[in-house]
DNA sequence: CATGGATACGTGTATATGCACCTATCACTG
DNA sequence: CAGTGATAGGTGCATATACACGTATCCATG
């Protein structure tokens, strides 16, 4: 852990480390956490975040999804493709607003959602006993602020 | 923030939270802060990483600085490349076995790394100020054991 | 109704990430 | 020393991520 102890007897962490790299590190450990989980569904921990969010919201707009998912707006674009391509998401125009193209879940998402639950599930439990979601909701929360 | 109350009083979090997204929110969160501290220097947070385990444990084999990285390794190996193509780092043949390949700094990947840490430092300062570096070092070591 | 700012989106480019699969080299062992 | 398992790398492919820049549409206002 790289820890030093100052002379005042306080311990600081070696400055050395990025914190960061650090935050980058963990996330990536519990994607591979996730993805191995949900492997024979054929879905990555992003996808499956997608598709949980348009099943509880509903149609979307594009733009509203990626907010939704703090994800960059074109991110979201690009990332609904392999999706769309299995057919587990429909993006249709939206005759509200020609501007405007709504996503959305087909029937094959929901069932592809559905039955990735189980394992989903499976690497949340796993995750959370190693740490504590409440406390990385709560870094996510402190991060998102404004 | 979606908490829930139990019968018993104990506040839940939201199960529909997936905790790995939560976690990789918050890693692109901390990636933009950093990445924006460090435009100037055309460097970002991935690149400042690996100069920076350079710069502590001089040459590596890509192998052996891809897990210092707790990179996969054909990842670290094109992390690599961009950093070649600008010089500040060099990938040569290992003497001692030809299998390996060591990758090192340049004078310029020093220079830059150098002129990158008052940076880096402001955008460490600034997370500091949100989330305790302690915790997040806490969680990636929970994470990464075994 | 013309127009200008705001909004929704797409594309090009570059990096980041990891899996599957392949080759080359090394070190050990019979 | 031949053979074999372990080790170091490389490539193809697919996805994930975001910035810069451009286009289409909407809406408020003069």
């Amino acid at each position: 852990m790289h820890i030093h102890v100052s002379m005042n007897g306080t311990p600081t962490y070696e400055s050395d480390f990025c914190t960061c790299g650090v935050l980058r590190r963990a996330a990536r450990a519990a994607t591979a956490l996730y993805d191995q989980a949900l492997r024979p569904t054929g879905l990555r921990v992003t996808q499956f975040a997608i598709l949980k969010i348009l099943d509880r919201c509903g149609p979307l707009p594009v733009t509203r999804l990626a907010a939704k998912a703090a994800l960059e707006r074109t991110t979201m674009a690009r990332n609904l493709d392999p999706l769309e391509r299995r057919g587990l998401v429909r993006v249709t125009a939206d005759a509200a607003d020609a501007r405007s193209r709504l996503a959305e879940l087909t029937e094959e998402g929901r069932a592809a959602l559905a039955g990735a639950l189980p394992h989903w599930q499976r690497a949340q439990d796993r995750l959370a006993q190693r740490v504590d979601p409440g406390s990385v909701q709560a870094l996510a929360a402190a991060l998102s602020a404004e």
